[in-house]
DNA sequence: CAGTATCCAAAAGGATACTG
DNA sequence: CAGTATCCTTTTGGATACTG
């Protein structure tokens, strides 16, 4: 399911394009719930944790680097006691937070219960 | 992981809230594609599965039975031979497609090569 | 044609305990 | 505080063969 290196036309529905690993880290439910948790400014690993209700620390970390790895975000560890470390999108991450903003809304907007 | 069955304020943050496995559902690379084939009218089984590259048959039919149980579209079986299956999106997957084309276009044009 | 059945590999997710 | 380590379960995905 992995890319190819070169694609002339960006296609996500072209299996070779790099385009659909993108979109495969974006249609994620903790990687759309953190970019838009971070759209009001830099977060810390614990503020991150307590807004994304029920994720553990563990798949929070791999989220959280994905998306480091993908230049959405950085990270910025504090050389203090006890350790601070702040997470901000970049200017990417700030361009895919738009429609994942949109995307967020629509659902609590139409979501059904049951 | 699932929702609970009361939830007055729709909140995708809130683990309890039933918006959250909607999220889950349309925060999904074959989700967001299968939306997204469906955008310009009906489409038939072999159709999406041509253009969704690389899916198989099996995965394909999951995701589509799991958006018509959410209501985001319709299967039609027309009794011919050989059999011809329609699918296509209800209003609710129409507003569900909006945000969806918006991903899929911001990450075509931000993707980068590697 | 439109799937289902089967088998399997890999990844995601979750709980909990522990460390610099 | 901000993670990592470990263990385990579940889900997702992929290949292929088969059926109404």
């Amino acid at each position: 399911m992995s890319s190819a290196d070169t694609c002339a036309t960006r296609d996500v529905y072209a299996a070779m394009c790099p385009c659909r690993d993108l979109l495969d880290l974006l249609a994620n439910k903790w990687s759309a719930l953190a970019i838009g948790a971070l759209e009001d400014g830099p977060r810390r690993f614990g503020q991150l944790r307590a807004r994304l209700e029920g994720v553990s620390p563990k798949v929070l970390s791999q989220t959280l680097r994905r998306l480091e790895e993908q230049g959405l975000l950085t990270r910025t560890p504090y050389p203090e006691v006890p350790p601070r470390v702040e997470y901000e999108l970049t200017d990417l991450g700030r361009g895919a937070a738009v429609p994942l903003a949109d995307l967020r809304l629509w659902v609590e907007a139409n979501a059904l219960p049951g």
